[in-house]
DNA sequence: CTTGATGCAAATGGTTTGCATGTTT
DNA sequence: AAACATGCAAACCATTTGCATCAAG
């Protein structure tokens, strides 16, 4: 099944399993997906949430990101220490960190294309990376 | 510099560096060491400081390994959820882990070497990556 | 009406911090 | 002696959980 990346697919993969669908999951969706590839922690999505549902309490947040992420919609990046955040497990993209100064490089998910070759071709392993991070020192930190 | 792989070496670097060399530190590195490739958590590697060393108390390790880490010796790896665990920055290696059976398929530091030289000549970005977890389905769940 | 989701408050786990004291250089 | 590391206890933050209530199917 391909990943989901918008809040309908999602929706309709909720339903197919039989899944119920509630304020709080819809709400849930519509915010990661108006953050559209931004890394989104439950704290960051629960102030968006709250904005329009202030009923919705911050433990039913991370209840449906654990929810939504256990049905293969979302997937939650564990970027160093600091919150979990989350995004479209349809949205896989990657990141190079630099250690020196932080900054972010993104990456498309073609990037890792060779080393998923050859994780099938040596091991018959077929690799579904939907958010790595690579640490290293990017150019400005390397010359400084 | 290249990355330590033992405790003379890490020792070494600190002198080299002016900093101090302290009980904690040593026994510390010890353990790394001794558990060889494992990855330890600051928990596991405190039991293990405290048959020896009755007296260092789990906030010291804390700080060691943070201060270990800081200065390029060990790294932390920070797996999903759960406390992070830390070996020597030489000990480079990656993982595929299969989302199906659990199963854990160790892969060499050159196995992201394509990508690495693509980062240099893309964005000027010299990674060093240290532990990369890669997600997927190992032969046998994808037969199954 | 049944099953599962939610609000709330309280607990948890891992980690960090303030401060007085002890150790390394 | 000066600078820094440590023990201890208390604080912290992100997240999880128990339980009574509420909503979706």
């Amino acid at each position: 099944m391909a990943h989901v990346h918008d809040v309908d697919q999602a929706l309709e993969q909720l339903r197919a399993e039989g899944e119920r669908i509630t304020t709080a999951r819809r709400v849930v969706l519509e915010q990661v997906a108006a953050a559209h590839r931004q890394h989104l922690t439950a704290e960051a999505l629960a102030e968006r949430v709250e904005a329009q549902h202030p009923d919705i309490h911050l433990s039913t947040i991370y209840r449906t990101l654990d929810f939504l992420t256990g049905a293969g919609i979302l997937v939650d990046v564990r970027m160093g220490r600091g919150p979990a955040a989350y995004h479209f497990a349809g949205d896989a993209h990657h990141h190079a960190v630099c250690s020196g100064c932080g900054q972010v490089i993104e990456l498309g998910s073609e990037t890792f294309d060779p080393v998923i070759r050859r994780l099938a071709d040596e091991h018959g392993f077929e690799a579904d990376p939907s958010h790595l991070v690579i640490r290293g020192l990017c150019r400005d930190c390397r010359a400084g």
